[in-house]
DNA sequence: GAGTTTGAAACT
DNA sequence: CAGTTTCAAACTC
């Protein structure tokens, strides 16, 4: 511990102690994590978005607020093909985990490439605790100090994301899940809907009361579940706190909703995981999620592989247990798609709003009988949409 | 911007 | 699994 930090991290050496904790870790097996192991959940530390406890995600949108929330991370990892760097193309729909996109956005004013920029300093950007590398992306323009987050670092930031899944496997996979079992019914009318959807991991905030940003839950935008071990929770449905903190607040407001749903999509805001929920629980140490598969938690390294057909646009799928580059985590503002639809020029804007509430009833329909299946992974890609189509109808209101 | 607070992630 | 340390963001001033 108590080792000077800055200076030196020599690129030379990918692994062992490279940087400050002197701390004799050997060069055991492939600790590229110097600092950190990986652990668990996704969302790198506090901040900015990486809610990584995640679990079920809940949206709500109900009567008050809407809130949304979701993610869909990406994996990070393959090897293989160099990742593009300049985003700006609509590129076809190629899946997500093959390129590592980098979550540029804007071309335009040449500015800021991410919606968010890590601060990091002593991880590396190679442990959860950063928000770039836990939503599987490169650092593009962060204020990191000796970022090994990037392209050039491929290697060592491959074994650290190995490091990381060997910890949790789902540390890099969004939860979303929507309450694929249970909950079905609360979905009200079209305007205004309560899905509930559980997170996974839920909260251990003592100090907070589970209303500030230190809390994942809230700033995911979830009401607390069971799931959470939070002290003073002021976080749930009915709370006065929570409901003043709405009403006077930002809350109400569409760029933070928009924020919020963007942080959500981005996988920042939950990645860590689990995705299905009524599992029962973990196994062992860590949780599994494809349960029913009975795969071999060992095998993380070959999993799932994405199956050509299903491309979804921005959403990555998340999925799998295997990463993919980094990269690749859209933001969901308009305009800032990585493609454009081949369907961008029959579908028109105005129909847009009924398109998604069409949507919503019917990928929800899809997912549960996709989930009757068996299939959590494309079920949850289909609770996603749903989760999605809502967003929209909620931020097209507002807007209206 | 500097300093404090917070709770997940990492580590023991 | 609990206790501690580390970390970077959220928050405060
Ligand atoms: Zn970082
Ligand atoms: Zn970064
Ligand atoms: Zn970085
Ligand atoms: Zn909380
Ligand atoms: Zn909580
Ligand atoms: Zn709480």
């Amino acid at each position: 511990m108590e080792k000077i930090e800055g200076s030196d991290f020599p690129p030379q050496k990918v692994q062992s102690e490279a940087d400050y904790p002197a701390t004799k870790k050997l060069a055991r097996q492939l600790d590229f994590t110097a600092n950190g192991g990986g652990g668990g959940g996704g969302g790198g530390g506090r901040g900015g978005g990486a809610v990584s406890t995640g679990g079920t995600v809940m949206v709500s949108m109900g009567p008050q607020k809407p809130k949304a929330y979701f993610q869909a991370s990406v994996l990070p990892q393959k090897p293989q093909p160099p990742p593009i760097v300049s985003s700006i193309r609509p590129v076809k729909p190629e899946s997500p985990k093959t390129r590592p996109r980098q979550n540029t956005a804007d071309a335009k004013d040449g500015t800021p490439k991410k919606l968010k920029q890590c601060n990091c300093k002593h991880s590396r950007c190679l442990k959860l605790y950063c928000e770039c590398f836990a939503s599987g992306m490169y650092c593009d323009g962060c204020n990191c100090v000796n970022c090994h987050n990037k392209v050039e670092n491929e290697a060592t930031r491959r074994e650290a994301v190995d490091a990381t899944l060997e910890r949790n496997p789902n540390a890099f996979r969004p939860k979303v899940a929507s309450s694929p079992h249970g909950i079905r019914d609360r979905r009200e009318e079209a305007g205004e809907c309560l899905i509930v959807v559980k997170h996974n991991k839920g909260c251990h905030c003592k100090k907070s009361g589970c209303l500030k940003k230190y809390c994942e839950c809230f700033q995911a935008n979830i009401i607390c579940s069971e799931n959470c071990r939070c002290l003073d929770c002021k976080n749930f449905d009915g709370s006065e706190e929570r409901q003043a903190l709405y009403h006077g607040g930002h809350a109400n407001n569409i760029a933070y909703i928009q924020q919020a749903a963007n942080a959500a999509i981005t996988g920042a805001i939950g990645s860590s995981g689990y995705g299905s929920p009524p599992v029962k629980r973990k196994r062992k140490g860590q949780e599994l999620f494809f349960g029913s598969t009975g795969n071999d938690p060992n095998q993380r390294h070959v999993q799932y592989q994405q199956p050509d057909n299903v491309k979804m646009h921005g959403l990555p799928s998340s999925r799998s247990t295997l990463p993919g580059r980094p990269g690749n985590a859209s933001a969901i503002s308009p305009s800032k798609f990585g493609y454009r639809s081949l369907l961008a020029d029959i579908i028109k804007p105005q129909d847009l709003r009924e398109l998604c509430s069409v949507l919503v009833v019917y990928s929800e329909e899809a997912a549960k009988v996709i989930s009757a299946w068996r299939n959590e992974l494309i079920s949850d890609i289909f609770w996603t949409i749903t989760s999605l189509c809502r967003i929209f109808c909620h931020l097209h209101d507002y807007k209206n």
